[in-house]
DNA sequence: CGCAATTGTTAGTGTAACTTACAAACAGAG
DNA sequence: CTCTGTTTGTAAGTTACACTAACAATTGCG
């Protein structure tokens, strides 16, 4: 038996133009790959300047947020495993935005710690998210926003 | 420690326990990269077994629905650049998925289709897609989806 | 016809995800 | 205490993609 769009209840209307994407249109993972996508690239435009990523910019974030915190928490908080997460610190510390110490409790783990400079970096990108932000919250009620960001959180807590 | 005051409208709550983020939070473009990561984290899970990745099975899709389709278009709707695109086609074809062939109209064009292989990867492909998408809608409603659907449209689009 | 735009291609760079492996430090059982 | 297993950071290697810049062939338009 055909089965062709019967197994999805909801189905969105086609685009009219040339630019249908057809029966994926209702695939839930390809519009957030796409938006992701758009995200993604309207963020480095807004940081070209500062030369700062997505990713980059969240760690720098948390660390200001969590002080001393630890590779392996911030790991856990941004979803990531150790190995990608050195990485991001390597190219920070590179750039002395951000400062591996000694931790006083456990001799395995080393305390993340924005420099003068990154704290400043920080202060910068900020505004910048802000920027960014209002791009991304312009096609949006405040509800909406609050929604979309209720029911994204279902999917990645 | 106290919570900080909040300065943003919307404040979604803090979580409890040792996850929380902090601030950074109410940011939206955070949400979507994050839930994007587990999206994209759990497709490669359901897709270990045929080795295809979101992009290539997109475009598997997207082949199989514009037949002779030229990569220009392709890369269009995709919303890649034609560099991206072209690695991403030679990939599969170098799998024997799909093939180019010349374009009848138009001497710069290839025509791209997927062969018998790809035709028969695809519809095994769209069986794991529809596992996958279970998973992801089982913590929404129908009216949910449809409503998520239609705000990561907006960002694309 | 001549010139600009389009299309596919190649090469190079950068980010970031994964895996595997390893050493050092820690925690617990005996 | 030793032995064992776990946690943490690190390193190396692979893969996927995104970007840019340059180039050849083709097309279409003034």
């Amino acid at each position: 038996m055909a089965r062709t769009k019967e197994t999805l209840v909801m189905t969105t209307p086609p685009i009219e133009g040339d630019d249908d994407i057809g029966e994926i249109r209702n695939i839930v993972g390809f519009h957030i790959r796409l938006a992701h996508g758009a995200v993604y690239r309207h963020f480095t435009e807004t940081f070209t300047d500062l030369d700062l990523t997505q990713k980059q910019v969240s760690v720098l974030w948390l660390v200001d947020d969590h002080p001393d915190i630890a590779q392996t928490d911030l790991a856990h908080r941004m979803r990531m495993d150790r190995a990608t997460t050195m990485a991001i610190i390597n190219r920070l510390e590179a750039r002395h935005l951000l400062m591996r110490g000694k931790s006083e409790t456990d001799g395995r783990k080393q305390t993340l710690n924005l420099t003068d400079a990154g704290k400043e970096m920080l202060r910068v990108a900020k505004q910048a998210i802000l920027d960014h932000e209002n791009w991304l919250k312009s096609r949006f009620t405040d509800k909406e926003v609050g929604k979309l960001i209720e029911l994204l959180t279902r999917i990645h807590e």
